[in-house]
DNA sequence: TTGTACGCGTTATCAT
DNA sequence: ATGATAACGCGTACAA
């Protein structure tokens, strides 16, 4: 592969100039003769001359770039947030540069060191489930700003667009109650991840308030997954006071519990209402349509950025933490005439 | 924010010698004093020393990255993609640079110039359903290897990622023929894109071969969207004599597909077969469940990057062609008792 | 074995 | 208005 890029040595060669007067003209200073800036702007062009962004970013030491770190990809929730990133990013001009972390702890500290490393000028995360200690992040924050979004370090003194997990729960919970569910159960994802115990605290303090005892054999923890629903679902069909409704942690979980009760027959809402929170895609294909809080991802990403924008202009790091409201879904999945 | 990285100039600073000792030390130079280099090893770990990519990148001409543009992320086919994509990368030290093109030639050719300017060691391009000049492609074959995954530059001269359209299709329409449905139609994708051409290619053959008539009026172009295959079906129910099966070019548009039908009581598939192709995750969801041909999305990220690390390593460019083969999973959407 | 000098492509600060 | 020179952080041929 050739690699004969022209540089500004070679507009200046061919002029007989020197190469400073080339880079002035170049980037618009005003001192420089009119007739010399116009023959070089001429060259430049004909030569198809483009700036070297290695150079400039090592000069500058700016690389106008903004890391991601994300547990996954192949997730509407996130891959919508990184399309939103990826909206507001290009129109400021700046680069994203997007790390998987897998749901590994180590992978997640090996991004970090990557995209510091690599001079990116801010970063935006969400962290993995695994993640309960935060010192690769301690370290980050001292070099550049931080914006987490939905899992967020919550006590990092960090930037955080989340969405109001616990008034999700809160309300989908009282929605439960009000369609006359006696027995809501709930999915929660895994235990060190903030969202969950936010979702967690909004649906006990549902309960509370609506004067429902609180059954610790409804309450299951474990993650975001499909099967993590399945299998729990399993359990709480077999319990000898089975529950009448489900509150799950997240759609996909929904999903299998949802799959699993379509299985053995249980009528849903009937023998068992099901209710999710993200309003991924397919919660309006499945049958019947899932009751969820919508989430709204691609804005979350958008906010994000714009916040990471501001943070990139400051003289000091002013976090901000901006909640988004959720809605609440009602679908078929909950509806039952009340008995 | 503090700035203050550690250089190869401090470390030999702190020890009285020449940088380019240290240099050599750090990069396990054979031509290094035992001594002098466990020093300088020594002093680098406790300083945290890291070497400065960006500096490395411009010295060498090397970024270590490989460009990657998609029409979008928020769609599972894609981001499986991605998902197979970084992690051969990782597994062979490459960092990976996302770019979207969001179906939109302009941007398509921003991201080719961005990427290429950047100095990224490779690209790997799904064209977007604009896209039918590629003179972009052109100049950035010159300057570094490409290959292209499902959406590819058909007579480029470049490697290809592709699934076995051709023969998905038939066997598919083939499928639909031995299910004993009479009038098949097809909602193909966007005319320019070559996916759209092999599987309507595929289609027509499998009809001849099987002796069926070929009616104009059951074909119809679009796109992949969902909304292509609500409008697109509206028609067709209207038609005098309908289809009654449906070969949707992939999953989305059968759901829209579907989901009309749903609402006009058109039973599927007693009254109207419908199968899709791609095997999105909802396929399994929607009932009745959607017949469809898989398409190892993970596997084409997989082998794209498998591919491009070849091409990274060889002295002159060698293009290869893989095609990958797809599967049909026969579901209920398709599946009634033979008349 | 180690140090010197130069180059990667650019910007910025001096002079002139 | 223009040119020479240093600097960004690193690697390397050449000299010592």
């Amino acid at each position: 592969m050739a690699n004969e890029e022209v540089t500004i040595k070679d507009i200046a060669k061919q002029l007989n100039i020197s190469f400073s007067t080339v880079s002035r003209a170049l980037r618009g200073h005003p001192d420089v003769n009119t007739e010399t800036k116009k023959k070089i702007l001429e060259l430049a062009g004909k030569l198809n001359y483009e700036k070297n962004p290695l150079a400039l970013s090592l000069r500058k030491q700016k690389t106008h770039t903004i890391g991601v770190i994300i547990p996954e990809i192949a997730n509407t929730f996130f891959s919508s947030i990184i399309s939103g990133i990826q909206h507001v990013a290009y129109e400021a001009g700046y680069n994203v540069m997007i790390c998987l972390s897998d749901e590994n702890f180590e992978r997640e500290v090996s991004n970090v060191q990557h995209l510091v490393r690599y001079r990116t000028e801010g970063l935006l995360v969400s962290i993995s489930t695994e993640t309960a200690d935060f010192q690769h992040f301690e370290l980050a924050k001292r070099k550049l700003p931080m914006v987490f979004f939905d899992r967020t370090w919550e006590n990092g003194g960090v930037s955080q667009v989340v969405v109001d997990d616990y008034e999700g729960a809160f309300t989908m919970t009282e929605h439960l109650v009000e369609m006359g569910y006696k027995r809501i159960a709930h999915l929660a994802g895994p235990k060190n991840v903030q969202v969950t115990k936010n979702r967690l605290q909004g649906y006990l303090d549902a309960l509370k308030k609506n004067n429902h005892a609180i059954d610790e054999n409804l309450i299951v923890f474990g993650g975001f997954s499909q099967e993590f629903g399945s299998e729990a679902i399993k359990k709480l069909v077999d319990l000898a006071e089975k529950p009448d409704a489900v509150f799950c942690v997240n759609d996909r979980t929904a999903l299998g519990v949802m799959l699993v009760l379509k299985e053995k027959h249980i009528a849903i809402p009937e023998e068992m209402a099901v209710a999710g929170f993200t309003n991924a895609p397919f919660s309006t294909i499945i049958e019947p349509n899932l009751t969820t809080m919508a989430q709204p991802a691609f804005e979350i990403g958008q906010i994000s950025t714009e916040i990471m924008l501001r943070h990139l202009q400051e003289e000091v790091y002013q976090p901000e933490i901006r909640t988004l409201k959720t809605q609440l879904l009602i679908r078929d999945s909950t509806l039952r005439n009340k008995s």
